[in-house]
DNA sequence: ATCCCATCCGTAAACGTTTACAGCGGCGTG
DNA sequence: CACGCCGCTGTAAACGTTTACGGATGGGAT
């Protein structure tokens, strides 16, 4: 691990300037003779240019970041997994900040953005505080942020849409006939929780059920809280004949509780997730579920911010992704699952994102995400 | 998006040299007004230290890199799961190479640390070449790689142990009376692929099965091929009584064709995947796994990496991290399950890295991964 | 032969830090 | 009173690039 070779090595070696050397290593015209001196020295020496030096001189770091909450969360990962690839094509670097769902840091990884370390930044915070709005307005560098922020906040943003998301699920499954539609929420204080819980009002409203206190319960976000939840809501109001959960981890647990208390699935009782992650196909059965398109918010999000970096004078954009069902063997059954997962092709929302990427990059991306252990192929 | 101060302005506005303004922010010992001119400058400029600048000189970056075939891969993303927070509470940025398992991208990463963008790098390559080696040599930072290197490869190396896992699987399935185990496994010419192979053909001996061609079959490490494996394996040896699956995925496949078949899990048939993911807990029924202890094996990389970026010329060392085996319902049915569950926890894969970790951290990593759509508290 | 211009290249400054070194004033000591 | 020392600060160099500028060289036109 010496210390590498420099320019100054080579214009040592190759007997000119460091200017020549430059000049020649960035393609700048210049007399045969001496191209061949510096690429030879270059060769022999094993030159690689820094990159940090050139950053401080060039004032670009062709690095991005992205700063979502967790990694771990399968939302995130598919948003990661549209972004990196495009950030790679067009020549940047990808810089990952879990925020662990902490305000503070998610303040701090704005100002960061004064160390210059990134040229870009694209974020989904969990909330968006007075706090946000102030950093996000004196941010030092390009933000996207993935998640509906307040009109004329100034920035470009990628929006999902819960509403019609719900939407959806509820027409769903009204049209199989379900009428006792229940509600399985997280807690309200957050931005999607508040979202989904006006948007199961208005569906219902759209479809003249009547709004029944006891056919919504809250709890969080997890496999356990939203088990725990349908229990509840089973004890209370055993009548119900499909759970509309806000997101597809309650809907697990929803599955877990049913299966206990011997209601068939769908037959009994219809159960439609939300997110569309890849657990929803591996559940058993396999599981509805309202695709926010985080594969197309994190492509969307990607491209606002690389051409922001283009031109960064641009008006602030709003992009709103639209949503889409998946529709699974937790509301039509198993038989009737396989005809539509032939007739759309087991889609989802990981290929999604796919469509407009290369074709060699889907092909890897498909392998890699059910690549086993020590990576395969 | 104006020009930040530099310590320029600072000293100019303070009334000072640069290098008071530097020798105050660095914490050296300054006559207490000059601390307070400087501070209050660039308190009121809103000074931000440019990390580019500051890397130049001190030729540290405080940023690290992970290279994997595809952050999608739930192997891999247990990985950077832990190894972020580790890297972050150290003080380093986290930065993510996806090479889509081409060989020659992880070599250009191996090339890319004469850039010196990075202290460090873990790396964990698909299949290890020729190339591999001497750019590893060579490599103008440290590398720590995940996946077992050729003995005096010279370089830091966190391996998983396949035998011994595939030993505790099959152990675990003779001890419930099971004597037709088939294997399936993925490609015979990967690494993984072979050691797998090979430790199935071990544990067998040791249990003094005879060795069955017609119970080994291979495909790939995805769900459909591992379905279509074992539609042939049943085709061609239909008493079999248990199945161990060389990844999650096939083992998922497994229980698809198993379910059409009609053959119960694990009544009629066994099942046992292996890397322990976050799906065999949301399958149903939920899966018998061997944990090659991806988290583990992350956090192990990263400290290895943490310690030599402190002590570069420590000699190379190599960590084998345990497999352990998660007993789920594919093998000793649903309500043993259940029990197990509530015995151990269920501890899985994800959180056992937390183990070493703080309580906060462990606290949010556990939220975070199972929150929902864009980000819940 | 003179002048002009084009071509190529080297010098030096700049990007924003850190830090070695030297200078300066004040104080205690001989 | 001279000296040395100490505490503090400023100047300048350095990290490894890119690039503006001007100098040198040579060829062609006058």
């Amino acid at each position: 691990m010496a210390e590498g070779p420099t320019i100054n090595t080579i214009a040592r070696h190759a007997g000119v300037s460091i200017a020549s050397v430059s000049r020649v290593l960035n393609g700048l015209p210049t007399r045969e003779e001496t191209v061949r001196r510096v690429l030879r020295a270059a060769e022999e020496l094993g030159y690689v240019p820094n990159s940090v030096a050139r950053s401080l001189k060039s004032r670009r770091t062709n690095q991005v970041a992205f700063a979502m909450a967790d990694i771990g969360n399968p939302v995130y990962l598919a948003m990661v997994r549209e972004i990196q690839p495009v950030l790679r094509a067009a020549g940047y670097r990808l810089l990952l900040h879990s925020t662990d769902a902490d305000v503070a840091d998610e303040l701090d990884v704005l100002r960061g953005l004064g160390e210059r370390y990134v040229d870009g930044l694209i974020m989904s915070p969990l909330r968006v505080t007075e706090g946000h709005l102030s950093a996000l307005a004196a941010a030092r560098a390009p933000v996207v942020v993935i998640g509906s922020m307040p009109e004329g906040a100034g920035v470009d943003n990628v929006r999902a849409d819960s509403r019609t998301g719900v939407r959806l699920a509820l027409d769903h499954l009204y049209g199989l006939g379900r009428r006792r539609i229940a509600f399985v929420n997280g807690p309200a204080d957050t931005v999607p929780g508040a979202a989904r819980a006006a948007a199961y009002r208005e569906a219902l409203e759209a479809l003249d059920l009547p709004y029944d206190e006891d056919l919504v319960e809250v709890g969080d976000f997890y496999r356990a809280e939203g088990a725990r939840a349908v229990q509840a809501l089973l004890d209370r109001a055993g009548d119900v004949d499909a759970l509309m959960c806000a997101n597809d981890l309650i809907a697990l647990g929803a599955l877990d509780v049913l299966r206990r208390a011997g209601r068939r699935v769908p037959e009994d009782v219809a159960v439609v997730g939300m997110d569309d992650t890849d657990l929803a196909a591996v559940a058993w059965p396999s599981l509805t579920s309202v695709s926010l398109g985080s594969a197309r918010r994190g492509r969307a999000a990607v491209e606002l911010l690389l051409d922001r970096l283009e031109n960064g004078e641009r008006e602030p954009r709003v992009v709103t992704v639209e949503p889409r069902l998946a529709v699974r063997a937790s509301t039509v059954g198993v038989r009737e699952a396989e005809e539509y997962a032939e007739e759309y092709g087991e889609a989802g929302e990981a290929a999604e994102g796919g469509e407009a990427a290369g074709d060699a990059r889907k092909g890897a991306q498909q392998a890699g995400r059910t690549a086993g252990e020590e990576g395969i192929r």
